[in-house]
DNA sequence: CACCTAGCTA
DNA sequence: ACGTAGCTAGGTGC
């Protein structure tokens, strides 16, 4: 190229939007430096360079906030957010990473970036050189010129639109030169600049179409008419003010020359180090095509490719099928939603090559071709396989033995991810971007069928990749004896769902609304008016302002009205409004979790939940639409709507099954914590909190009190949360003094258990996380945070999540051996749900006694502890009498 | 549509 | 500031 081409970026607007657009959850190192904005900053960077070929490179970042334009209009940028504590701190990595690539990082004092760039685009114009900005900022669009293009991000992050004169003309309808006079009308919001009310891009294209330029139409402003021309007259001060601060600087003193920056200078081994320190594994080689010498201009390596799918007929598609290698990973994707409703299409992906192919256009020999991957191939790979497993379920087909799930993978290396997106995930591991290509225009038949081939094109790689971090992490073991056989059954519950009353749930609806309505219009006589019950807002001003009660607990926007609240109210005032009012809650409660219950009952009379396997940090489940996991329990009320879930008669069961373990958090604390006292308390096989009580109390456990019980009981598991004395003081509604004495006699005795605790915490501060009993990771990097709250939450954490982990882990084995147990042995009951430490069982007429032995025996052998893993097993016509 | 408050579960 | 892990509903204000 005989050209120069030089490439010029708004370094913190660029980073800026990276750290928007990458989810801060998902780019951290392991000890918990944030690199979003360094990630994508360096992605789009690398991005524009291999678009845009320049051949020099110069960033530009803003110094502080103390600008000319700060100083001649006090509210310039005002009202923006602060900083926020991730991002800080980035930006002198994104400029160590700038260094080591040889790009020159200029700033200038009291002025913008903006400024400086400007000023680089007119010199490098002038030097005859091709000039691309990448800027976030609008204002630079009046720079554009036949030599000058802005690069400006669409949505996405490596998505710039080319802001060409023309592009800008047919945009906003008025030239670069005219941009500044429309952004002074239109005003800007960011910059805390109002331009006139009522006038946006169309009105103010108009004016400086019909007056020139922006002083025409102050020149000409009397003669507009209309409102607008009015709201132009009263804010033509701003509008003026808006004109002088959006002008960008193009003559500052600055010393650059052209050839610093030309491309070339990088030093890999520097840009290396970095990327390690900063756990970046994508890039790979591509920093060193695109700033390497002229020497080192290699093709991109095909590994770097997203395959192109082939969107095949049936008999192809058997055909490649039957060629597939037997040996070597498969990826397989279909278009199967969370609701696992039949897929449309499916593709397999080995090595380079990935196909799709509609499912309802396959013959009989598509059909057993396909088939016979799904059942028979070893090495199937899949990202979230669940909803794909009853999707092809639906559609016909044997549930597929899974070998690797990415997603679950990604789950086991960051249980903390906000998402685990395979768009996401390939972009970050692989550095390949699987996102639709632009439509040319024509009606693409194979679309769908192609997005779901490259998805499945990336996942054999993928798989390799996580694979050698789940080995390096001692994570493999986890996926393949716990999350990948749990993933099986969860598929099998799903599918089954649970059956459900409908009659009982219009009569429980019908029951509590009444109940709701007459509470509400008590309250209403009480207060001798209406008010929404609803409204925390509401209720504030009547208990606070009209009726004069003392303040609550503060929260965010006002009082808090929670119950606890209301009833400490209710003791100070005997207010009758205040009981009314709780009652109301609970009424209304339970009639919207029964609402809830009535609008998700399937065709088949059923409700399928889903279980979530990647949301829980600890490596618990949890459910939803709707969530199984929280059914009313504790109140009698609460309870006639667990009778409304039953077996199905009509399909041959006759009884749910309820097997759930006794404490099992508190044994896993004993066996973990190795404590003597307590690991005997539990092989003694009395009632533990007793135990307990009378050792905290020295008291024989014939003389413990239910007080004294309940004390301790609550402590045990206030222990296994982190509770403080104060904590347990509030809930005890003692003093906290009294508190401390109790967990100071708790601990006297139990040492082991307080050194257990101790450790533990020190222990993930020391690497960074905690393990589970089975080696599942939680990592916690705000344990070394300077910040106290954060770093003790961290604490609280850290010593909750082996316990809370290892059960969730006990119980999902636990699950598969049950599963396994019932199928081995040919019986037609069936695992439903699953409460954390509950199982629920759908029980076959005849089968009962052999399921409770599978039960038993399954669950308690389900882990070695030096405690018993006691399970206690009810059998009943609903799931209220199943449970004891 | 996002956030908050409230309340249900283990 | 002060107990972990979740999901859902309705109200509110942008």
């Amino acid at each position: 190229m005989s050209e120069n081409r030089l490439l010029l970026i708004d370094g913190h607007s660029l980073a800026y939007r990276a750290f928007y657009a990458l989810p801060v959850e998902n780019f951290s190192t392991s000890t918990g430096q944030a690199t979003n904005a360094v990630y994508g900053f360096v992605s789009m960077l690398l991005k524009a360079c291999e678009t845009e070929q320049p051949t020099h490179l110069a960033v530009a970042f803003d110094l502080g906030r103390q600008t000319f334009r700060l100083e001649e209009y006090g509210e310039y940028k005002a009202g923006r957010a602060k900083t926020p504590e991730e991002f800080r701190g980035q930006v002198e990595l994104i400029q160590d990473v700038l260094g080591a690539m040889g790009v020159p990082v200029l700033t200038a004092e009291g002025f913008e970036a903006d400024d400086v760039l400007a000023t680089l685009a007119r010199r490098g114009a002038e030097a005859g050189a091709q000039v691309l900005l990448a800027t976030g900022d609008k204002d630079s669009f009046q720079l554009s010129t036949d030599r000058v293009t802005i690069l400006y991000p669409k949505r996405g992050l490596s998505d710039l639109s080319r802001m060409t004169p023309a592009a800008i003309e047919e945009k906003y309808a008025v030239s670069p030169a005219n941009y500044r006079g429309l952004a002074a009308l239109v005003g800007e919001k960011a910059d805390n600049l109002p331009g006139v009310p009522g006038v946006g891009d169309k009105t103010a294209a108009k004016w400086l179409a019909s007056y020139g330029d922006l002083p025409g139409v102050l020149d000409h402003a009397d003669e507009i008419k209309g409102k607008a021309g009015e709201s132009l007259r009263s804010h033509r001060a701003d509008v003026e003010r808006n004109y002088r601060l959006n002008r960008l600087l193009d003559d500052l003193d600055l010393d650059f020359e052209l050839d610093s920056a030309r491309l070339g200078g990088v030093d890999a081994e520097r840009v290396s180090e970095l990327f390690d320190q900063l756990e970046f594994r994508a890039f790979g080689s591509r920093v060193q095509e695109v700033f390497g010498s002229a020497a080192s201009q290699e093709p991109v390596a095909a590994a770097a490719q997203a395959p192109q799918p082939r969107v095949l007929e049936s008999a192809e598609f058997a055909a490649w099928l039957g060629a597939l290698d037997t040996a070597a990973p498969v990826g397989v994707e279909s278009d199967a939603d969370a609701t696992g409703s039949e897929p449309e299409w499916i593709a397999l992906a080995q090595g380079e090559e990935a196909v799709a192919a509609r499912l309802r256009d396959l013959d009989e020999a598509g059909v057993d071709a396909l088939d016979a991957v799904l059942a028979g191939h070893g090495r199937l790979v899949f990202n979230d396989a669940k909803p794909q497993l009853k999707g092809l379920v639906r559609a016909g087909y044997g549930q597929p033995r899974v070998w690797l799930d990415t997603e679950l993978a990604e789950y086991l290396l960051v249980p903390d991810q906000r998402s685990y997106d395979l768009t996401e995930a390939a972009e970050r591991s692989l550095g390949i971007d699987i996102a639709a290509p632009v439509p040319e225009g024509e009606l693409d038949l194979g679309g769908a069928g192609e997005a779901v081939g490259r998805r499945a094109g990336v996942l054999p790689r993928l798989a390799a990749a996580l694979r050698e971090r789940l080995d390096a992490a001692h994570l493999t073991g986890v996926l393949e004896d716990i999350e990948l056989p749990t993933q099986a059954v969860l598929a099998r519950m799903e599918l089954a769902g649970i059956a459900v009353e409908g009659t009982r749930l219009t009569e429980l609806v019908g029951l509590f609304g009444a109940q709701a309505d007459a509470s509400a219009q008590e309250a209403y006589r009480e207060l001798g008016r209406e008010v929404n019950l609803g409204s925390p807002k509401q209720l504030q001003g009547v208990l606070f302002d009209e009726l004069g009660m003392p303040k609550t607990k503060r929260t965010k926007t006002g009082y808090t009205t929670d119950a606890d609240a209301l009833a400490d109210l209710f003791a100070k005032t005997e207010h009758p409004f205040l009981a009314h009012l709780l009652a109301y809650r609970d009424s209304i409660k339970l009639k919207q979790t029964v609402v809830g219950l009535e609008k998700v009952v399937a065709d088949d009379g059923r409700i399928h939940t889903t279980y979530l396997q990647t949301v829980a940090a600890t490596g618990r489940l949890s459910s939803k639409d709707p969530n199984l996991q929280n059914i009313p329990v504790r109140t009698d009320a609460g309870r006639r709507i667990r009778s409304v879930f039953v077996p199905e008669e009509a399909a041959g069961y006759d009884a749910l099954m309820s097997a759930d373990y006794s404490q099992i958090e508190m044994r896993i604390l004993a066996h973990l914590a190795g404590d003597e006292a307590l690991v005997a308390a539990f092989n003694a096989g009395e009632d533990l909190h007793t135990f307990v009580a009378g050792q905290v109390f020295h008291a024989q456990p014939a003389e413990v009190t239910g007080e004294m019980r309940s004390k301790v009981k609550a402590m045990s598991y206030g222990l296994v949360y982190g509770l403080s004395a104060f904590g347990l003081s509030k809930q005890l509604r003692i003093g906290v003094d009294e508190a401390k004495g109790l967990m100071d006699t708790y601990f006297e005795r139990f040492g082991a258990v307080r050194d257990y605790l101790y450790g533990v915490v020190e222990e993930a501060r020391g690497r960074g996380y905690t393990e589970t009993m089975y080696g599942r990771r939680r990592y916690l990097p705000q344990l070394t945070s300077d910040r106290r709250q954060l770093r003790e939450m961290a604490e609280r954490a850290a010593l909750n999540a082996p316990i809370q982990g290892s059960a969730a882990d006990i119980m999902k084995l636990a699950m598969c051996r049950v599963d396994d147990g019932l199928r081995a042995a040919e019986l037609s009951s069936r695992l439903l749900l699953q409460v954390h430490d509950e199982v629920i069982v759908e029980v076959a007429r005849g089968e009962a006694d052999r399921v409770e032995a599978i039960l038993k025996d399954q669950m308690g052998a389900a882990a070695q502890l030096s405690v018993p893993l006691d399970v206690n097993v009810g059998t009943g016509p609903d799931w209220q009498a199943a449970a004891h």
